[in-house]
DNA sequence: GACGACTATAGAACGTGTTCCAGTTTTGCC
DNA sequence: GGCAAAACTGGAACACGTTCTATAGTCGTC
């Protein structure tokens, strides 16, 4: 549901081109749904190389100028179908308490959690990894929200109060190291274990 | 970033990074200095996008066969060339004595001089940038080259012993948030102040 | 100083992201 | 319903990374 609520508490966010969600029309929402879903089927299936712009337009069944007209890069769809993806899992994570004494362990929980979903699925995280960090300043809206809704994850899951402005510090810090690690493992650089070992040692040098 | 580069499986050793040049003749390793120049000046001037196969050729007077017989792919041809900047930048930093009383001080001097080195050069910082952590696997081991070197900038920063295991951890996590934020700042969603007072920020949560 | 094996060269060719275009369909409005 | 504007379509065209081919140069070995 979240999906359409989208109550960034202080200013909206840029709407992303037509990537926005307001869009008009319900034939328009459902285009934009069936890209969506045709990039992560393909990027799921073979990564970044798969998500070719042909093969998505042809498998969401819309010319190829449409897709541009939605998206205007290959990047921009990535980073949008990130986003999405990345908000069906925080709504999940919503409704889910999260265990745990304290921010260190309570973090911890998040963080496995979200690691685990993303090795499921090698490929897709692949994609999404490098679209995101290749991305230039024309996708920076897009990147952006992304960038939030991550650091919002690990902040509410220090603690379900407003942030302190500490917390938020080693919320960033967090998603840093995290998307590093992502790097390293998608050019295998890092094992799933080194990823969960650092990301453990990173957590708890900030919140031991 | 468009065609597979993988299956380029003769069992030829990859002569195409490494600090060490093992490159036969002086005509040889003559030519391959003359790539990573002309790489440089193309990237200092336009950025990423600036860098295109041909005219790295062009301007270093080489086949475009040639280029792609001494780096493989664009990528590798970017992060050989970060690799070869940044051992300028550390045989620089090997020849400065660090100021500052402890860890903190020092790991703080040397973030900020880099990083103003960087900002100086935005657009060889975004060509850098991208092409690293754009890699694949296939670029894995150039990329590996240069992960280590910048932890060991920084463990060399905190103390000139033999680094202890906590400050190894503390040394990777520095440079992944130094990496995170550069990717920020090529998009534009931080400022070069942003940059700095993460950072400091991030030093003293780990070192203060 | 001739031979064979690499290496380099020029240039064509190919794949995929992106742009453009001419024609058609849908939408919003009277 | 009629009409202009906007959106969509199929397809050609273009740019740049990458690969391939045919030819020529270079170097080590006899």
């Amino acid at each position: 549901m979240a999906a359409a609520s989208k109550p960034r508490a202080t200013g909206t966010v840029a709407l992303t081109t037509l990537a926005g969600e307001e869009l008009g029309s319900a034939a328009q929402r459902d285009r934009r749904k069936r890209i969506i879903d045709a990039t992560i089927a393909l990027a799921s299936k073979g990564g970044y190389d798969a998500v070719q712009m042909r093969a998505v337009a042809d498998r969401a069944d819309v010319a190829l100028g449409t897709l541009y007209r939605y998206f205007p890069s290959k990047v921009h769809l990535l980073v949008s179908s990130l986003a999405a993806e990345f908000e069906r899992a925080q709504d999940k994570m919503d409704r889910t308490t999260i265990p745990g004494e304290n921010p260190y362990e309570r973090v911890l929980f998040v963080l496995g959690r979200i690691t685990r979903g993303l090795q499921r699925n090698p490929h897709l995280t692949e994609a999404m990894t490098r679209a995101f960090t290749f991305a230039d300043a024309s996708a920076g809206a897009e990147v952006d929200t992304v960038a939030l809704l991550m650091e919002r994850m690990f902040t509410k899951a220090m603690s379900d109060q407003e942030p302190t402005e500490e917390h938020k510090a080693i919320a960033r810090v967090i998603g840093d190291v995290w998307l590093s690690n992502l790097v390293a493992w998608v050019t295998r650089r890092a094992t799933a274990t080194d990823v969960a070992t650092r990301l453990e040692l990173t957590v708890r040098l900030l919140l031991a």
